[in-house]
DNA sequence: ATAATGACATGTT
DNA sequence: TAACATGCCATTA
């Protein structure tokens, strides 16, 4: 398994229940702050059913599940069953569900902490 | 090696 | 709003 491969997962792995990270965000903790698009790749090709794969969608919060086996209701669904309002569109409000790591959480995953200050910059509200 | 493929993101019309 | 264009980069073929 590549070391991108493994970082994705063990990040939506500690995205907790009745929250949502975007495939962007996700990238960036990986240390690849531009791979948002290998994010959903993994999380298409590679999910298991230890991985909350529901928990991660895009920037603007919406659902764009594409191409897998599952389908966008399916991950409304899932996320709906999680506390999660979400409007008849498939968007959610980013501000009010997405997580973002403490800085302790971030220590695990290796990152500079300056890097980690600058990301999260980005992400709080 | 080289080229093609996309569960993305952002800016421009 | 929504469509379109462009940049992006890990993985596959």
């Amino acid at each position: 398994m590549s070391d991108f491969k493994q970082r994705v997962i063990e990040i939506v792995k500690a995205i907790p229940v009745g929250n949502v990270m975007s495939y962007s965000q996700v990238a960036a903790y990986t240390g690849s702050p531009r791979a948002a698009r290998q994010v959903g790749w993994i999380l298409n090709k590679s999910i298991d059913d230890t991985i909350p794969w529901w928990r991660v969608i895009n920037n603007a919060g919406r659902i764009t599940i594409k191409g897998s086996y599952f389908t966008p209701q399916t991950q409304a669904n899932l996320l709906q069953n999680e506390g999660i309002i979400i409007s008849p569109e498939l968007s959610i409000t980013m501000d009010t569900y997405r997580y973002v790591p403490t800085s302790d959480q971030m220590k695990q995953w290796q990152l500079d902490e300056n890097y980690s200050k600058l990301i999260n910059q980005k992400y709080l509200t």
